[in-house]
Formats: structure tokens, C-alpha cells, sequence
DNA sequence: CAGACCATGTAAAACGTTACATGATTCG
DNA sequence: CGAATCATGTAACGTTTTACATGGTCTG
């Protein structure tokens, strides 16, 4: 039951439909939570349906219509309930790490590719992290955003996503540089 | 499908049981894939069926007996296939996260607590991959073990946890205390 | 003698992923 | 005129989590 409050949280910034909500979620960059569209609509369907949020239609004229949803008093309560429950960490599951685990035993070419091109695209996540970042500090330096701005919340989550990706980034290098290193007849 | 690579790439390393492999998968500290043992106790028998790993039992006086398992050739060819399939990247599904997102509209105080709490869990955790960092390399200093050493698979991926580890703690301390300065009454 | 550790599972419920399904409009 | 974007879903399948179940030894 943590869809529902991702959903929550990310519909406190304001009015979105499902189709807004799924690029959130979307895979490529997700600051706090991760979903595809298919979970999101079912989640809003049934959040709307338990009094959590409350849609309102809005008819479009050059585009298909859509749903815009809003948290209600009752979703705010549930959310407050949730920020007050203990959390566990979430554990890594990472495919690209089971792979490194085990490269000493296999051909370490395919391994060193994923890598590098990982790399790539961890090092594109981090610039769209900071573009995200500078649209929501506005014209205010880091510093003073963070003491005196107001949502601070997404911002926090945000500086989140872009260190892990500087660190994906920096391991990638490093490991690839390494294991091209020690069989430089492979790759 | 990739819980099966996970274990088979744990059982590299040499021959586990169940529940050996559970600790080494276990919530608190996996460097490469986080399962319960329940899982693992379920995907051993699978694999075991398939022909990927092969179990002897191990009988024990002071302790109830074990079965203790070991890739076979065609488990390593599906490493290998696994190696050479390119992965997706795995995506932020973290519920102290969601609460940091919603923290603007929320009583502060809960999540504030959650993340001092998250700090010390995961200043915890660094100490215990570096304890697990000097084990691996030996006497050999980390250049020289990424130059030389075998099996640095293991060693690599436990580097990257420990990094994650140290951004998390930074990060949950950063946010505990902007959020506290913030709201000088609550927690 | 209580609690932790060793050791292995079954079953049900919840959750997440993938494939399928539809249809209009805008951009190159 | 094909591809991308907007917009919303259903159904089947696979994976994960949680609860239940058992029983011996070792440590304080």
C-alpha cells in the first residue's frame, strides 16, 4: 500500500490527470516513487472511489478530455497517518549489480557495455535533474531556497535522485575503466 | 525472472544453504539484491528442477541438516545469456521518500524523526561495507586488489552499497536538519 | 527457561509488469 | 502519411510480501 501515498504526495503540487501523473512516474525519472501509467489509473480509480481524491472532468477541445484529480481532507489525513509510520529502507534490486557480481566468471565484454552505457544515461539523468531543480529554486540561489522557499519537499527528493545518479555514474566509469583494465582483449 | 540470477550469481562465491543464503540477501544489508528467505528457499527448489544449481545435504549433529548447492554448467550459461541481455535501469520506490515529498503540507515532526533515524541506520551500514571491504581485499590495498585481486565482482558491488549507503545518510542528515531549522517547534 | 540462531518450508494475499485495446490530434 | 503525444482503461500473468508452521540447539 505505498502507490497510494506516492500518488497523494505528488497530486499535493496540484491538479493532474493520469496521463500527467504517469510522466511523474515514468521510469526515466522519478524522483520519489516509480509506477507505469497502467498502475496509476487503477490506484486513481480506487483512491477516487475511497474518498481520497476527487476528480472533476475537463472537456478539451483539440485533445481527448481528461480527468483532473484533487486530495481531499481525507487523503491529507491519510497521508499525515503514513508520514508517521515507521519506514523500512528499500533494498537494492539491480540487475546491472547481479550481473557485476558475477562478472569474474563470465565474459566481462556484455557486462562492461551495459556499464558504459549506463554511465551515458545516468550522466543525462543527472542533467535533467538539474534543470528540474533550478525551475523549482526559481531565481533564488540553493542556499536561500532551502531555508525560506516554500515546498521544499520536492526539491529534497530531487537533490536525492540527482546524487544517486552522479553516483551511478561515477561506479559505472569506475568499474567499466576497471574490468576493460584487466582484459583488454575483450569489449 | 531475476531473483534466479541473483542467487545463482551468490552461489559463485561457493556453496550456500537456504538459509546461509538468506542472511547474505537479507533486508539489512545486501549489496547486490534484497530477497526473503522465503523466496529463496522457493527459487533454490526451482532451479534445482531446471538442472541451474545442484544440492548435497550436509548432515549435522548439533544443528537440524542442510542442503548446500552449487551452480552446474548450464546454471553459468544462463548467467551468461543474463549477462549479455541488456537490463533496465531499477527505479526509486522508497516511502521515506514520499513522506520528504509530502513534508510541506504535513506535520514535519514524524518525518523529521524518520530521517535522523535513517541517518544512523545508514552511517551503520557504511561501517559494516567497509568491515566487509577490507575482508575481501585482504592485505592488499584497494588499488592494487581492483588491479590484481580475483573475484573483485563482489568487492565492486559492495563498493557501490556502501556509497549509496553514505549519500543516503548525508542526504537524510541535510534534510533533517533544514527541516528542523524550518520549523523550530515541532519534533 | 527465555530468547536468539539454525534450518526449511506452505499458502494466501497483495502488488507489479506486460500485453492488449482504442481513438483523436499535432508535428515533421 | 507515419510517428509522437494526449488520454484512459482491461485482462492475464508473474513476483513479492505476509502469515503460518515446525523443531532442535546454544547462550545468558
Amino acid at each position: 500500500m505505498a502507490l497510494r501515498h506516492a500518488v497523494l504526495a505528488a497530486l499535493l503540487d496540484g491538479e493532474y490527470s493520469g496521463y500527467q501523473l504517469a510522466k511523474i512516474f515514468d521510469v526515466s525519472l522519478s524522483n520519489f516513487w516509480y509506477a507505469v501509467p497502467q498502475q496509476l489509473y487503477a490506484e486513481l480509480a480506487k483512491l477516487e472511489r475511497e474518498g481520497l481524491i476527487s476528480g472533476r472532468q475537463v472537456i478539451q477541445r483539440d485533445r481527448p478530455n481528461k480527468r483532473l484529480f484533487t486530495v481531499t481532507d481525507a487523503g491529507l489525513a491519510e497521508l499525515a497517518t503514513f508520514a508517521a509510520t515507521p519506514s523500512k529502507p528499500s533494498s537494492i534490486r539491480e540487475d546491472l549489480l547481479v550481473m557485476v557480481q558475477a562478472v569474474d566468471r563470465l565474459d566481462p565484454a556484455p557486462v562492461i557495455a551495459q556499464l558504459e552505457e549506463r554511465a551515458v544515461t545516468a550522466a543525462a539523468k543527472v542533467e535533467i535533474f538539474d534543470r528540474m531543480l533550478q525551475r523549482l529554486r526559481g531565481d533564488l540561489d540553493e542556499e536561500t531556497f532551502l531555508r525560506e522557499g516554500d515546498r521544499i519537499g520536492p526539491y529534497l527528493t530531487c537533490l536525492r535522485g540527482r546524487r544517486f545518479e552522479q553516483e551511478n555514474r561515477d561506479w559505472c566509469d569506475q568499474a567499466a575503466a576497471l574490468l576493460r583494465a584487466r582484459a583488454p582483449l575483450s569489449g
